[in-house]
DNA sequence: CTGAAAGCGCTTACAG
DNA sequence: CTGAAAGCGCTTACAG
């Protein structure tokens, strides 16, 4: 055993012998318990000795006596399963820190059925997180096993079937809406949605948000879907069927920006410039895609880390409420912000 | 309060109470104590009573009691600070859970000095992690604060000045020279690098592994390096300068996959077809650029995931040292592997 | 204003 | 083969 050992860390017990008080005193005075009044010079004493002998207060041994260990379990599927989702943890792990918590995180498979399992719950629930928040990207909506009730819960990225645990989710009609809607402001009237065949959430919320800003426009005439696969290929696939049609559309919006890559080429193997000849929007704002693009591409960005700030921030206020409990309410519905670059600009003249 | 708090969770107590035996022998039972006999029978009544209660221990009072959190710490400088960074993490919490043991992060941010902020390491240590794991990725040497000293730890993108902490590191040079040498064996000679301007440590790697194979070649004096930044617009430029200069090379190696994109561009407008006219390597893997391209980007991949899982391989190998000290050593370098995609071809006969 | 004591939920010598 | 008891490092009524 190297110096590792010998540490023999310093205890509370240590801070009251060398402040010469005893170890109910220490705590209040490093806890500022409240109602609770201890002389100044006595508050010195203690807080010198603290100091003097580096003491750091046991988590765990606080957690056990408190029934709150401070720490909340984040159980993500497949771990930015979609490489920029690791944004949510950056967005739970910097509020987590400014609330004096840690944060865990666990990965569990990509679940083919909507059940949560409870494997991943029980790990955090041995370790006695304060709270759960479950983040997933492929479900509408989650069963969570019962265990999953014992303790406060938010989701990410999906609804609880029984509506009883908060939940946040990208609100990706309305983001597709407004992208449509400001390619319809720059004059276009021939907007196509270069869509995708996976049958998830992301899917649905997008040509909706398509065909509604289409229809408050008028024009749900004019709108005009062909989906593929939800990458540079099937972007590519869609938009040369598109663009070799009658009245090929002057403006395109990508399901993904995947499928914004394979337009470009598409439009490129045409001699067609974006944005003059062509303007093409994308969704995601997956970097590093839209800045190596060129022209870089106006795409809706996908609120990870503001979904991940958001589920902690909800985590936090339901642990102050004490364990009251939530009366079920919709899911928060985060903006998806159009992130404005180069590839849109009016329609060429015809 | 609601239905949370009446659960009163079930303690070691409650299963000895009903399977009639003590806590000792449950304890013992449940954790099959090496060196402990019990009758079989009552094995089974125990084994029974705690599924019939669903018992779960409670992990902080067994790490209160064992000194063993079963925890270890990663701190990452800005989490994911490039996008599939996350990797890291997904290595570190799949190898972690494999061995039973739960992965708490931390985020860091992103420190010009090399060294390690003491704040995120007392987190953990107050949580009495096992161990801890400190990710980094723009430094060569970091210098770890002193109490990091008291917990076995592990380096992942930089190595320890003391030599003391295990560390892991990308080999870029290896991977870059391995990328080099299959242009030089697809029978190119003029093959330039397009270079990134950036004063780390990758950047370095990656010349010299061009260089390396450059040399084996015998062909240093073909070698050819112009920097620019590390994006799409340098690697344009970049690549411009070289595609317009006299004998132009006939394959580019670009610095990163960001830069491959504008070599990409460059190349387009020149109407010079990938690979037919010229061949392009990216390196970083870093989805989802390379397959999004197109053709295909044949690029160099960095071992995120697997520097990821060793790290927390080696935190545990040195955990079951029992705390020994680590003799210091060399950086294990993990293998970056060329991964072949449609970008590279044999030069274009003149 | 301060302290003795109980207890959080476990594990582990030690004794029988 | 099994159990009583001490103790991990804290917090918190409660008493003075």
């Amino acid at each position: 055993m190297g110096s590792r050992v010998a540490r023999s860390k310093t205890g509370i017990r240590d801070v009251a012998k060398r402040a010469g008080v005893s170890v109910t005193t220490v705590s209040h005075v490093l806890n500022e318990t409240p109602h609770t009044r201890v002389k100044d010079e006595t508050v010195d004493r203690v807080r010198a000795a603290a100091k003097e002998l580096g003491y750091r207060p046991n988590r765990l041994a606080q957690g056990l006596r408190t029934h709150a260990s401070g720490m909340i379990g984040l159980v993500a599927e497949e771990i930015a399963a979609t490489p920029h989702a690791g944004r949510i943890l950056l967005g739970a792990q910097k509020r987590a820190d400014a609330d004096g918590l840690a944060l865990a995180i666990i990965n569990s498979d990509l679940q083919v059925e909507p059940f949560i399992p409870p494997r991943s719950v029980h790990a955090f629930l041995d370790r006695q997180v304060d709270g759960i928040v479950y983040a997933t990207v492929y479900h509408d909506e989650v069963v969570a096993p019962p265990i999953m009730r014992g303790v406060p819960a938010v989701l990410i990225g999906a609804r609880d079937r029984d509506g009883s645990i908060p939940s946040v989710l990208p609100d990706e009609r309305t983001g597709a809406a407004d992208v449509v809607r400001m390619l319809i402001e720059h004059g276009h009237r021939r907007i196509a949605f270069v869509g995708s065949s996976d049958d998830i959430p992301a899917t649905r919320g997008r040509v909706s948000g398509y065909r509604d800003a289409m229809a408050a426009a008028e024009m749900a005439d004019e709108a005009r879907v062909v989906d593929d696969t939800s990458d540079a290929a099937g972007g590519y696939r869609a938009a040369v069927e598109l663009l070799d049609s009658q009245d090929s559309p002057t403006a395109l919006f990508c399901y993904d920006d995947r499928m914004a890559m394979g337009a470009y080429r598409a439009a490129a193997e045409r001699g067609l410039r974006i944005p003059d000849d062509v303007s093409i929007v994308g969704f995601d704002d997956q970097a590093p895609l839209p800045t190596s693009m060129y022209p870089a591409l106006t795409t809706v960005a996908l609120p990870h880390y503001e979904m991940g700030e958001w589920a902690v921030e909800t985590l936090t206020a339901l642990l102050g409420a004490g364990g009251a409990e939530v009366e079920p309410s919709s899911p928060m519905l985060m903006p998806c912000p159009v992130i404005v670059r180069d590839s849109v600009g009016p329609p060429r003249d015809e």
